[in-house]
DNA sequence: ATGGTCGTTGCACGA
């Protein structure tokens, strides 16, 4: 089973990019974010062409997340499901995926550590953590994964240095981040990248993505046993190449 | 050192 994120920044702008990736790369789940969409916009029809169930979690012009899964899709729960207060932005939606419990998630991106905005992104984290083990066990086949908005430690970002006291890397949002993978969760990329500078996330501005200047901000998150069935994990490049691309790669993990 | 580019929308703001 091949899983894969990807953060498309206007599912209206990037549909033809997304049908051309799908038919290149063959997921059998992508977790989008930034759709940017209505529900009553979302092109399900096109993704049923390709074969392709989907759900999505919309509200139109800001965040918006889908899963689409050709291996079966079940379970779909839109927002938290934790019985806390429900997110009035649309950045998380879950559903059960050929036996996987598979969330994708937006994560907010925090604007800045004074910002109101930060504190946001702090609780929903806690929240996101509440979530996860409302819906499932640690012994479950789980995965969490899409946009994070932070990048889990110096490694994952170009140059740490110019990034003290900004957002994504900040010790709260790390120690959030790290409080999700204690419950059990693992990054699927780093078992297969224990030291790579490999980024999924690029600044359009100044040449930033032909620079080599990024930050890895999108995760795959699984669970023991998903973990140990985790063959293969890569970010896809080539998908932030060429014409009107999203700033975002798409993040592949395949399970066997 | 600074600013730069997209996508939304509407003539600014979020990322």
């Amino acid at each position: 089973m091949r899983i894969a994120t990807w953060n498309v920044n206007s599912l209206k702008a990037r549909l033809p990019r997304v049908e051309e990736w799908l038919a290149d790369v063959q997921p059998d789940v992508l977790c989008m974010q930034e759709t940017k969409l209505a529900d009553d916009a979302f092109p399900a029809l096109t993704f049923a062409s390709l074969g392709y169930e989907s759900a999505h979690h919309g509200q139109g012009q800001w965040n918006g997340v889908a899963i689409l899964s050709r291996v079966g899709l079940a379970e779909v729960v839109p927002n938290f499901a934790d019985g806390g207060p429900a997110d009035p932005e649309a950045r998380i939606i879950t559903a059960l995926c050929g036996g996987v419990r598979v969330s994708s998630v937006y994560v907010p991106n925090g604007r800045s550590l004074d910002h109101e905005h930060y504190q946001y992104k702090l609780r929903w984290m806690a929240q996101l953590r509440r979530h996860v083990a409302a819906l499932s066990s640690p012994e479950d086949q789980v995965v969490v994964t899409g946009d994070f908005n932070i990048a889990p430690t110096d490694i994952d970002v170009h140059d740490p240095k110019k990034l003290i006291g900004a957002t994504h890397v900040s010790d709260p949002e790390r120690a959030e981040l790290a409080a999700l993978c204690d419950w059990g969760l693992v990054d699927l990329f780093r078992q297969h990248h224990v030291d790579d500078k490999l980024y999924s996330w690029w600044d359009y501005r100044a040449g930033d993505f032909h620079q080599g200047r990024g930050m890895r901000i999108d995760l795959v998150l699984g669970t023991k046993s998903v973990a140990e069935r985790c063959t293969f994990s890569v970010v896809d490049r080539n998908a932030r190449k060429g014409q009107s691309p999203s700033d975002h790669a798409p993040v592949i993990a395949d399970l066997s």
